[in-house]
DNA sequence: TAGTGTGAATATTTTCACAGCA
DNA sequence: TGCTGTGAAAATATTCACACTA
């Protein structure tokens, strides 16, 4: 949950995206809406919403949609969504469950009625205006993303620090300096922040975004941004995602170790102490800063 | 909710998409049941009994522990390193205790063990050569980063389509042809290929790299991958990270109004047909391609 | 005394499996 | 007949809360 997910510790919110669960029942819920709003912190009434792991997989429906419509396709089964986007189908019509019911027994679903409803959920039927903050490889990489989508998030604001760069048009738009952030952000209503700087600068960067009433962020910088309750944030880290797949290949070799000797092997683990390799790793962290 | 936690993602949450993942999982551990697994396997057994979302946040562990050690800190408590690290002290002590016990009762963990053993746990004892194949605006970022971490995740190979491209070095490594994907591979025994195609390409690129020895694969492209079982496949997807922020968005907004007005509720839906601005999301989801 | 390590209690997700409808 | 929608069971993951010890 690419990460990303919440972890929540307790404080958690009412979530509250209607699930239309049974057809009928226009209100049903609405009426917790009234107590637990109001009942503190422990309130934990967690209305029925829609799982988070459920959220990030519905985006994936929506891009193998996206790609049948184009196919000129009509209609799918969830076997054959499922299979187009990487699940198994009893996940897939369970996350569907979620929005609504909109397939057909005996057939399946309509795509464009799908893509409609999903879009829906996910709050795709409004723009979201991106900033980019930090201009380096990553920032360059994400402002001449041709436009970024046409439509749906696009990119209206550039940041630096860089004065060489202020000023500087990047994928069509100027480069603002990062002490305008707030001011720029309130003006061109960004709802989305991506930070794409080395880790010293993030956490003000952040600030900055927040005071200037961006509410998501996306970032890219190697540390945990401090951000009121409020500010969602989401997290891509390239040595987290490394360091995973670098945990599954030595899982593997173990197996494979374990299968083959059974006997001999010296233990697990490399011979020293127990400091491992400090020096190595140290830069493995390091690694996205200046992407 | 949490704001904040946002990285390290459940379960799956975030990105992972293990496409030819069996849910199977027969009888996982249980010790092989022919002896051979019974005095060493503290560190194998416990290896692949790590949930995966602790793995992720094991990562992100040893980035705040390189941080303290840098700053000279020797000691943390797990409250301590919880909060550098975003998450609780308590599933910080559950996941540290997944790799073994480390720390000191009434004293905390010593910074220099714990990065030892996290490294030896994720198998970072070890350099894994990575190729990256699409030297798009994303490649070059990914390939110009310093060299990558000098040492650990070393970028032993780049690829590209383009004949241009072909040749001329960036970040100090020549560009090889897609065509030699499998070749070069071996010859430089890459572990780890990072995908940074458009969409249409990148299941022709993986299977090369597949075919080239490559187990584990960072995919960029907006696409499922197809994989043999033995292959790591994790994606990094940024239109679905952005989907899950607006998701969030609407969310935050619906609650506002359910709270102000909190009747009219005119059931779910948009009106019509119900296909949302299939457009708008047509172009989401191609924003990431040519990344 | 302060803080780890962990069984047990919860909460969340995933899977099953099947009733019910087009 | 074929496939959706969903309770309910099973599997995972997160929190609690506390015994235990350096």
């Amino acid at each position: 949950m690419t990460a990303q997910g919440a972890d929540v510790p307790e404080g958690d919110g009412q979530a509250t995206a209607r699930t239309a669960a049974s057809p009928r029942t226009p209100d049903a819920n609405v009426a917790d809406a009234n107590g637990a709003a109001i009942e503190v912190p422990a309130a934990r009434e967690r209305a029925r919403s829609i799982p988070e792991a459920a959220v990030a997989r519905l985006a994936v429906y929506l891009r193998a949609l996206s790609s049948l419509a184009e196919q000129g396709i009509t209609t799918v089964s969830s076997e054959e969504l499922a299979t187009a986007a990487g699940v198994n189908s009893a996940k897939l019509r369970k996350d569907l469950s979620y929005i609504g019911s909109y397939g057909t027994r005996g057939v399946g679903y309509e795509v464009e009625v799908l893509i409609g409803q999903i879009e829906r959920t996910l709050g795709l039927t409004r723009k979201h205006s991106v900033a980019v903050v930090g201009i380096g490889n990553l920032g360059h990489a994400l402002a001449n993303y041709g436009g970024f989508p046409s439509r749906g998030f696009p990119v209206s604001a550039l940041f630096d620090l860089d004065d060489d760069l202020v000023g500087v048009p990047v994928g069509g738009i100027p480069v603002s300096h990062i002490d305008d952030i707030v001011e720029v952000c309130f003006e061109r209503e960004v709802t989305i922040g991506v930070i794409a700087t080395p880790a010293q600068g993030a956490q003000e960067v952040c600030d900055r975004l927040v005071a200037g009433g961006v509410t998501c962020i996306l970032n890219f910088a190697p540390i945990v941004l401090q951000v009121p309750e409020h500010v969602e944030v989401r997290k891509v880290d390239l040595a987290v995602e490394m360091q995973i797949l670098s945990f599954h290949v030595a899982r593997r070799q173990q197996e494979t170790a374990n299968a083959v000797d059974g006997a001999a092997s010296s233990d697990g683990g490399p011979p020293g102490g127990g400091a491992g390799l400090p020096g190595e790793i140290d830069s493995a962290n390091r690694m996205v800063e200046r992407l």
